[in-house]
DNA sequence: CTGTTAGCGCGTTCAG
DNA sequence: CTGAACGCGCTAACAG
């Protein structure tokens, strides 16, 4: 049998009470008394029963998820997501709640963060947009003693524990060098839409991108980048235009969301010289669908439901100072052509 | 506060113990006082907590984990996630014990499997092999209520409860797409190396291959399947012998284990016309360099500490009859770059 | 067939 | 500073 804190209490030759002091690091025990019990404890090997010491002290872990507001499929999907693992919270002992928060709207946030500090949670996860308020809001409510979760967009440099999201260098070195691939021998323009560049994670693809690209295949020549503020059409005006005045164009990448209105773009293509070659991020109705009829090429994907379960877990390891696995919490680039869909 | 099994005891007018056997399907109820019982947890929407419920029984799982013996990487990777998991055993209240048996051995396995059923664990995950036994052995040990997943090789039509891999027809797909792309406007020959052809999941990916890659670029044929039994020094042998009779192969895709011995023989090899497009499975330590260094060009994986934890959960899910999270048990094929290494 | 009672491993009063 | 006793939500004897 596994030992327990009377193992403890019995090897070390005091009470239970003075073992439940010691194992939760609260004052009221001699520091020699402290150290005979701690020695105990590696000498039997004991290890914690959380699922115990939870149902003894009735815990429950409450979370805010605050996310922008915004109609593009891919938070919508996250928010679903997130609505998902509150349907569970009975039996995973949390209480979650959403925030929504303007776009891109650095201010905003920081409000919305130091108002959740006015009543802290046991976590808070974060889309995160770089702004220094930002970055002060975060050190704010860390140093209330909430564990923090970037997801999706990181803040490099900000006290957050852990960023839930994808490496997005790594992610557009990817879509360059599949998109050099696809495009070997030909030369041309390759055109590039992006939400904004003010989050770092469009940003860190772009660099991705270019350089892999330019690397692999010199011959092609990257446009200037189109900002579609992940807005359908916003970014189905950018790309018709695109289109008119490249009828020749070899490829577009999509590094943002929103793609709901380069679908339409391309659909409604005057069907002159070669389809380009078009990848996309995030994989969404709008995106599969456009895979599976030859519209887009390949799909890059972030997957929002092991985003939302990861930061869950990790803000409640986090909260009681446990480790997590880690090779669990690694989200992948997720890869999609038309073969290999879910 | 959540509703208690007090609370049903209450609303029902009947004590705990009444309660508790409705909850557990045990006999000793009056169907009219069931009926009672269920209707007020129905009312007070009970649901209930199974972290206290395990306290109080002690349970531990007993699981057993039936995997083929060899010195390849990827079963070594496997039986290293195995291993992982016993170290988290007292958290998760699991017993895991792995049993090796020879690898594409049917009847071996079938004997081994029914050595377990002598006393039946709550779980059993095996990686199988196709053949009338273990078929048979499988549902022996189903009848003998115990739970079961096909781990990495599945075993359709076996009463098997799960399967915890990749769907390989779409793997195989995949690559026949990727190694098509990469060598658009080429033709010549293209080889395909793999283990067995007795194991499903092996010609689940040569057929995909097969008529993804015709299908997408008919100037490319495709040689006769070579079988290296997932031996480092059989595909050595069989790859080298290849390169020699063509020297201007215009790919390779090892869709089995054993890559070290591929990539000696890419290493070695002459360097006259054009270096062969290399597509393999499984990201090990020898595959990962090899991408890094430019022998390979794709490598399509299964992430084998996804598909051990899965199985898990399934299997403690199954044995007490619960729900699982689907989406997080769906297996993905990964598809790794030289740029989206982990 | 039904109810009473004593724990599972841990946290938390409240006396000493 | 330390210890005894009770309770978290649920199960399992053992009575009735």
């Amino acid at each position: 049998m596994r030992p327990t804190v009377h193992d403890i209490a019995e090897t070390a030759g005091v009470s239970l009470a003075t073992v439940d002091r010691v194992l939760n690091r609260r004052p009221g025990v001699r520091a020699a008394t402290r150290e005979r019990v701690e020695e105990a404890i590696r000498k039997i090997g004991f290890v914690r029963d959380m699922a115990a010491a939870n149902l003894a002290k009735g815990r429950v872990y409450p979370l805010v998820f605050v996310i922008p507001r915004g109609d593009n499929s891919f938070m919508a999907g996250l928010k679903a997501e997130i609505e998902a693992a509150m349907s569970r919270s009975p039996q995973e002992r949390t209480a979650i709640a959403i925030r929504d928060v303007p776009r891109f709207d650095g201010p905003s946030l920081a409000s919305a963060l130091d108002a959740i500090a006015k009543d802290p949670p046991a976590g808070v996860a974060v889309v995160a947009v770089e702004h220094p308020d930002v970055h002060e809001a975060i050190a704010r409510l860390k140093a209330a003693g909430v564990a923090i979760v970037t997801l999706v967009s990181d803040l490099p440099g900000s006290p957050r524990d852990h960023f839930a999201g994808v490496d997005n260098l790594a992610a557009g070195r990817t879509a360059g060098s599949l998109m050099g691939r696809f495009l070997q021998g030909r030369s041309g323009a390759v055109a590039v839409v992006a939400g904004s560049m003010l989050v770092g994670d469009h940003r860190d693809r772009l660099d991705g991108f270019r350089s892999r690209l330019t690397e692999l295949n010199p011959a092609l020549t990257v446009l200037p980048v189109m900002e579609g503020q992940d807005d359908p059409e916003q970014v189905h005006a950018l790309v018709a235009d695109c289109l008119r005045a490249h009828p020749d164009l070899a490829g577009i990448y999509s590094l943002g969301a929103g793609n709901r209105g380069l679908i339409r773009a391309l659909g409604t293509r005057g069907d002159g010289g070669m389809r380009p070659v078009v990848i996309a991020h995030e994989l969404t109705p709008h995106t599969s669908a456009a895979l599976t009829s030859g519209l887009i090429d390949a799909v890059l994907n972030q997957d929002a439901g092991h985003e939302v379960r990861s930061a869950i877990r990790i803000l409640k390891a986090q909260a009681d100072g446990l480790a997590v696995i880690a090779a669990q919490e690694r989200i992948r680039i997720d890869i999609f052509l038309k073969d290999n869909l879910p």
